[in-house]
DNA sequence: ATTAAAATTTTACAAATGATAAATAATGGC
DNA sequence: GCCATTATTTATCATTTGTAAAATTTTAAT
C-alpha cells in the first residue's frame, strides 16, 4: 500500500502538509524473523507498513503475550516511546518479509508542533487506535475465546495463512492447546 | 479538581488556548444514580469530572460490563461519538453526586481545526487514554485476577470505599462470586 | 430502632481452561 | 527427497472460574 493511502486513510491530509511527512520518510526492507523493536528501548522511530506483517509481544516471564498484528496500512509504533519518550514494553518482530516506510519520532513531534493539520492526523491515529483498543477489551470480557476466534479469522481471513497458531491463541489469550480444542470442535 | 489543571494535566496549553476551551464550559452538576450518556446514542457533549466518580460499562445480553471508573480530574467521553460521530457503545452512569464541566463535542472539534496547541492537547488526551487501555489489555493477559485486583486497590486505595463490588468485579472481568473467593483468601 | 431491600459472601457443583507429556503433522535446510 | 526441527494436535488430569441458590451482612427508608 503506498505512503499516502496510508496517512489518507488515518485523516485526509492537505498536499503540502502530506508532503511535509512523505518527505521525511525512507522506504526499508527487513526479513522475515526480523526483531524491529525491542522493550525496553527508547524507541527512535516509527514505520508504516507498504508489505508485510508483523506481530507486537510483551514479555511474561516465562513466556511472550502476543497482543497486535498488524499487515498493510497499518502504523507500527511503540506507544511508550511515541507517547512519552520512556522505553517501550513490546517486541516488534517480523512474521514476513516486509517494505516498511521509515520516519523518525522526533520529526513527527516536530511536524506536529508546526503543522495544524498533521497534528489533527496524530490525533486522529491515536483515537482510531484507542476504540480498537476498547473494544477488544471489553470483546474479551463478554465474548468466549471460541466466538473470539471465530470473529478474529472472520476479520482477518488470511490471517490463518500468514500466522502462527501459537500466536493466534496468544492474541486471544488462551493457550495454544485450548486453541487447538476451539478448532477441532468447529469443523 | 479546577478546570485548568485538568486541562494542564494532559498537556499544557498556552494561556490564549486554555480560555478558548474554558469559556465553551459549563459547570452542571447531577445526583447519584444519574444515566449521564446512553448507548446507542450519538452523544453531544463530554465532560471533564470536578468531583465524583462515574463508572462506563456496556450492555453484554443478560448482565452489564464495566470497563473504565472515572474520579476527580478525568475526562468522560462516548469515543465513538467523540471520534466517529456514531452511536456509542457505553453507558455512563453517576457512582456519586458529581459536578462537571460540559462541553459540547462539536465545539471542540471547531477548535480543533483552528488551534494548532488546542489539536496536540486532543492528540495526548488520546495518547494517554490509548497507552492506559492497552497496558489494560496487556494486564488482562498475564496477570490472574487475584494480582490484577491487588494492583486496582494499589492504584485506586478509595475504590472500595466509592465503588460496589460487583462493578470492581465486573471491571477485573470476573464473577462477583470470584472476587467474593479472591477477597477472603487474601486475608 | 425496625424492617425491607440490596449487596456480599458462602456453598456445592458444573464447565472451561491450564499444564504436562506424548503423538502426529508440517516445515526448512542440506 | 531425507532428516532434524518446529508446530500442532490429542489425551489426561489439575486448577480456575462460572452458575445457581441459600445465608449473611449492609444499607437505606420509615
Amino acid at each position: 500500500m503506498q505512503l499516502t493511502q496510508i496517512l489518507d486513510q488515518v485523516y485526509p491530509l492537505p498536499q503540502g502538509a502530506r508532503e511535509k511527512i512523505t518527505g521525511r520518510v525512507r522506504e526499508v526492507a527487513f526479513g522475515k524473523n526480523h526483531l524491529l523493536m525491542r522493550a525496553g528501548r527508547v524507541e527512535r522511530n516509527l514505520y508504516f507498513i507498504q508489505s508485510g506483517m508483523v506481530r507486537a509481544y510483551a514479555d511474561a516471564g516465562d513466556h511472550e503475550i502476543t497482543f497486535w498484528f498488524g499487515s498493510e496500512g497499518e502504523t507500527i509504533v511503540s506507544m511508550n516511546s511515541y507517547v512519552a519518550g520512556k522505553p517501550g514494553y513490546e517486541h516488534i518482530e517480523l512474521l514476513e518479509p516486509c517494505i516498511l516506510y521509515e520516519l523518525r519520532a522526533e520529526e513527527l513531534q516536530q511536524l506536529y508542533q508546526e503543522d495544524l493539520q498533521i497534528a489533527n492526523w496524530g490525533r486522529k491515529f491515536a483515537e482510531r487506535e484507542l476504540i480498537k483498543t476498547e473494544e477488544r477489551l471489553i470483546s474479551r470480557q463478554f465474548k468466549t475465546a471460541a466466538q473470539r476466534y471465530k470473529e478474529l479469522l472472520a476479520d482477518n481471513p488470511d490471517l490463518l495463512q500468514r500466522v502462527a497458531l501459537c500466536h493466534i491463541a496468544s492474541y486471544l489469550g488462551i493457550t495454544q492447546v485450548s486453541l487447538s480444542r476451539i478448532r477441532s470442535e468447529i469443523r
